[in-house]
DNA sequence: CGACGAATTGATCTGCATCAACACAGGTGG
DNA sequence: CCACCTGTGTTGATGCAGATCAATTCGTCG
């Protein structure tokens, strides 16, 4: 809510900067900028010029990508801790996608140079990226086994759960995720409308409960059932 | 066809070694193991322990990924001289899908431990690594969104052209690719049924050209005009 | 309060999956 | 050399999940 929360304990805790000799945080930290968005920003544009690496470290921000139509997708949701907006630097400079925040959401940032530079110094950063673009390919690639293959609630469900491990301290009474209807529809590759119909069931069955651009999981372990294919398990 | 295709400039022709110090593709060369697979067969198994990475020399293979109910899904097609198999390396060292030979293919392998060994002693290899996931990872996300936005049809033109794209020599006539209708079917998240009314109406079309386990591509500029949503112009 | 974006919910439509039946090629073995 | 079998492809008929459209309500904020 307030001042800079940018640490070295903070970047040897993230998933990029693991490992790193405190020698190599220091110097990050000191090429780092920090910057606060609030809700509905957008933090970059599809198709822009990278300018910077990026690291969130409070809030959330979601990965858009869009198409000439103007439909899309959710690609990926941002948790703090995470690097986002690096593909582009290792392919064509561009940002193959838009960041939005979900809410207000601090970040901190590198210049690219400087980016492409503390990763050639410190080779720790080189792995931990391979180790986290395998691990989003991975994600990516059984996302595309779903599309084609699982059925709009199991859509909605996995695309929740998926949003819900690793949180931290699950509130009492459920887990809240600041995600609109939309959201959930363009993260399930759904329309609102279906994603609507959805979640007022699983509200009637206590499974979900859903305000305003917010959703509540009541019972992950119901939605897992759902998920994975089994008729729901009362 | 017959012996080893494998030089030091081979290898250093490909996606994963391109850069890399002549000593570097001097040692990789000594490492490697040249094993050559049959039409149809399994060259590693989804949830298998991750023994080797591999390197196509020659031939075509499909990455598949199934789910529990047997349900599959192409997540990648491999040319001679790209790396597939090492994503689970650097996850949870497990093959996250399985890889089958659409023809006769030969490859290059390297131990586990041999591979990491490589990457780590020469950083080129790393980068590389990085750059390759990268560009996977952004294919994947543009496929995310094929998926949810868009119609078969342009979906089959999509698939086609991302395999045609990059291929060396188009032949007299046509582009011809080793798919059968359910290959194109599980590359389009469709049914083979509907891989084939679409093929059988490009048939009438004169757009491509179809026959058992293969398609010929003759009008790369008619499937491009599908792909991006115009209504097939003339 | 007024206005606008978010959400709901009923009615209707349709793209494509599903099912079924058949055709054809190639390989295998008697 | 033929009979058979299995994998591959085609094509018509039918059904349905979910998209689309339309109308209304609700929440939030200026």
């Amino acid at each position: 809510m307030n001042a800079a929360p940018l640490t070295p304990a903070v970047l040897a805790g993230s998933d990029l900067f693991r490992g790193l000799p405190a020698r190599g945080t220091g110097e990050a930290l000191r090429q780092a900028s920090l910057v606060t968005h609030t809700r509905g920003t957008r933090i970059f544009s599809q198709g822009a010029p990278v300018k910077h690496a990026h690291l969130l470290l409070r809030g959330r921000v979601k990965i858009v990508q869009s198409n000439a139509q103007g439909e899309q997708v959710i690609v990926r949701l941002i948790r703090p801790g995470e690097t986002f907006g690096t593909l582009g630097l290792y392919v064509d400079g561009l940002y193959p996608a838009e960041a939005v925040a979900l809410s207000e959401a601090t970040e901190a940032r590198w210049h690219a140079g400087t980016f492409t530079g503390l990763v050639q110094k410190y080779p720790e950063i080189a792995l931990n990226l391979v180790r986290l673009v395998c691990e989003r390919l991975q994600e990516a690639q059984a996302r595309l086994r779903e599309m084609s293959t699982e059925r709009v609630e199991q859509r909605v469900a996995n695309a929740l759960l998926r949003f819900a491990v690793r949180e931290k301290a699950p509130e009492r009474g459920g887990l809240r995720l600041p995600l609109s209807r939309r959201d959930i529809a363009e993260l399930a590759g759904t329309t609102m409308y279906t994603a609507s119909r959805v979640l007022t069931a699983w509200q009637r069955a206590g499974i979900a409960s859903s305000g305003r651009a917010n959703v509540t999981i009541l019972r992950p372990d119901a939605l897992a059932a759902i998920s994975s294919g089994r008729p729901s398990s009362q």
